[in-house]
DNA sequence: GGTCCAGCATCAGAACAGCTTACGCTCAAC
DNA sequence: GTTGAGCGTAAGCTGTTCTGATGCTGGACC
């Protein structure tokens, strides 16, 4: 019989294609991981891996069976939430990642309409780092946003569910082609919104000049105050209304979203918790 | 993270309701099973088993978990096949279980029918243990058949498909009712063709007075044409005709079916199995 | 071309899990 | 009351699975 265990090191594999990487995101040493996928192997039956130059490339044979891995440990994420929805109602700890903005706003008042017993733990993450962070086990949900230029995520681990969408502004009061001369405050690259900005300029036909690299949008919006540069912010983060700048909306919409491991929604205090998210009116009269 | 192997003795448990009867299936000691399943429990969180008298009953959880231990229990299986189907194609050992007279007259023709590299290691076992050597890894496929008056496979675990469906005829020119005094030929207790008899001749009005306890048809065939009683035998079983003995056919269809590990369809030599049985022209023209 | 370092495999040893054997307990059948 | 089936626990052994040490290889950089 196939080891679950294993099968778990081969898909982060896929993910992350180094074992140094899976070691580290799954807390082994190397070693370790190399001798299981090596005994994986041999009970597969089937070369799995091969190197390539100083990393491993996943044959094909391994390809086939990430995806069957996934289906596998997908049942055992349903068996287990199964188990906890029996055993205790919405209660104990809940590790939930969210994205700076979402942490700052969303989640006081959602914390407060948890049941009681439910005790949260939050974590600010970045969108782009989440489904990694919930493959390894160390969040249990978490909320991301996604942009009309950034694709969504594409694990097939992690199951997402929107929550609200938002109109995304520029922070003075022009097109955005008329400030594609402008020096620009964006935020850290490899985060979602970095990207999110380069990509809205460069379909406006300009690479944005980078001045600023700022991940808080509350002190994004103090430097456009200031006359640093311009930025572009979702509704969320430029809300309260900001003394001394001006915004125009875009025709570019944010969308918030819930992210769980696949078949795990069934968790009695994940599903607490997304259906407090799901209840919110984020908007109630923009 | 549930351990697979300790869902399938839950599993196992829940079909055979003492824990020796598992190990016993699943060659271990008792004692193996005994310590697996409460470390199960333990992880599980819940109580699974509870002491019944002299041996245990499943709670109301477990046959929860012995739902979701089905799921991940057949994936592993989908998982498994796909790799096999990868490796190698229909090559190696296939332990094939069959019903004596399919045994006799069908498998024969079958396996010259099948690819050279395959090696059909064949057992004559009675449809009612198929689902537990099935369960147990004893066996990879099986012939099996249900009558109208018995109930087929209910087992989730195993997979059937109809190959084909004959008649079933009485061993003497009247009708069944008039052979109520009669003596008659049944087939061993346990067995299924003994309780298709006993129901067949219940919903006629009567209970069928045995004298002679044979399985093999041809054997009872030669009592009854000696005017040793009567009998019910399926069509297959009475081809070629025996000389002496007159047939009536009865309004009761026997179907014959291949089973196989929920699953488990997809492993190369468990498919080519089946389309050599699914092509057979059984009953040419009858 | 030489050096450095990242990445992987292998080995030996330690920690742990899982199995068997032995034994005691309880409950039902006779 | 006796017997035997069934389950659980303790002790001991074995195989698995970690870690840590070591060596090899390939790419980057000077």
């Amino acid at each position: 019989m196939l080891d679950p265990r294993k099968l778990r090191l081969l898909r982060e594999l896929a993910h992350r294609g180094t074992i140094a990487a899976v070691a580290e995101a799954l807390t082994f040493t190397p070693s370790a991981v190399s001798q299981q996928l090596s005994a994986l192997e041999r009970e597969a039956g089937v070369p799995l891996l091969e190197r390539t130059g100083r990393t491993v490339a996943l044959t094909p044979a391994a390809h086939l069976l990430v995806e069957h891995a996934q289906a596998v440990l997908e049942q055992l994420e349903r068996a287990e939430a199964a188990l906890r929805a029996l055993t205790e109602g919405p209660r104990g700890p809940l590790r939930i990642g969210a994205f700076p903005t979402a942490a700052r706003t969303l989640l006081p008042p959602a914390l407060a309409g948890l049941p009681p017993g439910l005790e949260p733990m939050v974590t600010e993450i970045d969108p782009a780092d989440v489904s990694a962070a919930l493959r390894a086990g160390e969040l249990d949900v978490a909320l991301i946003h996604e942009y009309d230029f950034v694709p969504p995520i594409t694990d097939r681990s992690v199951e997402t569910h929107a929550l609200f969408s938002e109109a995304v502004f520029l922070t003075q009061r022009t097109s955005l082609e008329e400030a594609r001369d402008d020096p620009w405050i964006l935020a850290k690259p490899g985060t979602l919104c970095h990207t999110m900005t380069i990509r809205a300029c460069q379909a406006a036909g300009f690479e944005p000049r980078a001045r600023h690299h700022l991940d808080d949008f509350d002190t994004v919006l103090a430097f456009a105050a200031a006359g640093q540069g311009v930025a572009l912010v979702p509704e969320l983060a430029a809300r309260p209304p900001h003394p001394g700048v001006r915004l125009t909306p875009l025709p570019i919409s944010r969308r918030t979203l819930i992210a769980f491991r696949r078949g795990y929604g069934g968790h009695p205090a994940v599903s607490a918790f997304h259906q407090v998210m799901a209840g919110m009116t984020v908007f109630q009269s923009s």
